[in-house]
DNA sequence: GCTGTCCTTGTTAGCGCTAACATCCCCGCG
DNA sequence: CGCGGGGATGTTAGCGCTAACAAGGACAGC
């Protein structure tokens, strides 16, 4: 039994029979088609807003095979930046007149990314965005061939797909740099993991921007985007300072790591930027507000979000583009500063 | 098999032509009709395997008028929770055959929710679920009379419609109980803004526990759920000891508060939790690994969203169903302990 | 055998909309 | 004054699918 008992049954006759004019010119009305007498359309446009009426989308897609809806399909969107660019990506396609159809995968092997996919063309959505940063994703994805366009988001240049991203050796290069012109002689780096081209461009722009200032090369450590890698890495990291190893400043891949190893150094009676300085990525909400407030590298999600959308709007009108990488800022706030004066580890 | 590529034709009539039956046999078989010969069936099921078939969504949204999508709107979708109730709704409802369709509203309007709530039925979905922890969204709900089942979840039993939610008050007896049984003689509380009804469930909470165990109840501060407030709030509280009030054990809304509190006593010489336990709300995956790591309270919002889910299909189907509430879980790490031995500030 | 009743399958008519074509009317120009 | 042309509108035919009905076949009971 519906609940509903009245109202909702308004179709395009409906609106016609109120304006006094056919079904079909309505329809031209509400698809601005020129050749419509400026009279009739409005009386058309006070028919259709006196009445509340809104065209029925399956009947649109069926004949049009269009939904004005676009699939986002992504994985791990427990982390801070999918939910920032889902969020991003839903208001400018909004903003296009485009809905969001939203899969969230559990694992991005090639079955279930094809699957996803198929669903949406199923679907009749116009276009699909896949968040690929992750290799198995990207992998996933070369296995799908759809009858859509599929644009790629933050899969880091490893696509020769249409994709946007943000760039993220620029951000890493942008936060070496900080440290570096605060007089500290290298830069550790905690990286994510190795399966995700963000993280490896991070890792590039790190070591091209030591390389460039002639600054050595520290081994690395590997972090997995988690709070307790982070935790684990400064762990290590002050072990190896106990050892004599000089740990004056460590880029860390994102601040959920960050975190972690502030909360490992501080157990190990390390202070930032006292004895260490720090910077993390992403400019969590909670980055301004932790023990010291963590500088850091945000990336603008809106602006990802909108050309992102640009791009699916581009392809769909068979216009080629190239967008260029959203730039991220820096965001300087007290966990960095200058070399410790004349320090010797303790040990030594 | 394996579907092929080129021609993306391929409708109901295809794979009737390879089984040899009519479309409508085909569209039985799909639809797990009876009255079908299991014969027939298993040749149609080979058929569209082999051909890779996909029923169209929008045609059979156009006869039926379901297109088994659900609708999602929610405001603010920048915290924590509401991030995670979308991958729990996403997640139960790809589980139950159905898409997600996202919108995030600016503002909570009734205007923007009523939009909203009409794209979604001029999208024939089945039914619309609301994030609804605001006032405002409660409100514009209200003015919302939408021809299909509407769910809210997380409305703090603020309305009547159905709805799901976690038991909010529950989750801050866990919290206040937790700190009364360390010995603390009273409990402050950070609250949320005052236009939720999450924030004000915890508050309920937090004095119902606070009066069932004779303790006083002291007066509360009021924060916004970002780290800023939380600081503020800790600031202030550190002003209130040194005035001389007791202050041992703060309850915080929220684990995002509670970290701007801790830096705000930190830099007041206050640490958790020698001088003064916190417990927060969320369970952030940075919880465990903040100085020191936070005792706090989680929501199970796969649970939360599998719960929606059901009571939207039990909608659809008719049925009543008054889903329990989700109960929370205490956490317990180092950020609480015993009373301070001797109230001063200087400590141990 | 013949009816009646299943069970299985095919045929037909739309769902609400847009595209293509048909029509009508008004106007300018030879 | 009639004819051609183009702008404004109406009519018709599907888009791919499901629901309703129709049709045939098998089998029971008489």
């Amino acid at each position: 039994m519906e609940p509903e008992g009245p109202s909702r049954a308004l179709v395009m006759s409906d609106v016609a029979a109120r304006a006094g004019v056919s079904h079909q010119t309505v329809s031209r009305v509400i698809n601005g088609h020129p050749n419509v007498a400026p009279q009739t359309r409005e009386r058309v446009e006070r028919a259709i807003r006196e009445l509340g009426y809104r065209p029925n989308t399956a009947a649109r897609a069926l004949v049009t095979g269009s939904t004005r809806t676009i699939g986002f399909v992504t994985v791990n969107i427990n982390q801070y930046g999918p939910a920032q660019t889902l969020v991003g990506l839903e208001r400018a396609a909004r903003a296009a007149g485009y809905s969001l159809s939203v899969t969230v995968l559990d694992e991005a092997t090639a079955d279930a990314m094809r699957d996803a996919v198929d669903r949406f063309v199923a679907q009749s959505v116009d276009a699909v965005l896949a968040l690929a940063t992750y290799d198995d994703a990207v992998e996933a994805l070369h296995a799908v061939d759809a009858p859509l366009p599929l644009v790629t988001v933050q899969s880091g240049g490893a696509l020769e797909e249409p994709a946007v991203g943000v760039d993220q050796g620029a951000g890493a290069r942008l936060a070496t740099r900080h440290l570096l012109d605060l007089g500290h002689r290298t830069v550790h780096h905690v990286t994510g993991p190795a399966d995700s081209a963000e993280a490896r461009d991070r890792v590039e722009g790190w070591r091209a921007e030591l390389t460039a200032a002639r600054a050595p090369v520290p081994v690395c450590l590997h972090g997995d985007w988690s709070p307790s890698s982070g935790y684990e890495a400064g762990r290590r990291l002050a072990a190896r300072r106990r050892a004599g190893e000089e740990v004056t400043a460590v880029f860390v891949a994102n601040d959920q790591m960050a975190l972690g190893l502030l909360a490992a150094f501080h157990e190990e009676g390390l202070e930032a930027p006292r004895d260490v300085s720090v910077v993390g990525f992403d400019d969590l909400p909670e980055a301004p507000y932790l023990t010291p407030p963590l500088t850091t590298v945000r990336q603008d999600f809106a602006e990802l979000g909108h050309r992102a959308v640009e791009l699916v709007l581009a392809r769909l009108a068979g216009r080629e583009l190239r967008p260029q990488p959203v730039t991220p800022v820096l965001l300087v706030r007290s966990s960095t500063g200058p070399v410790p004066a004349v320090r010797t580890p303790a040990g030594v």
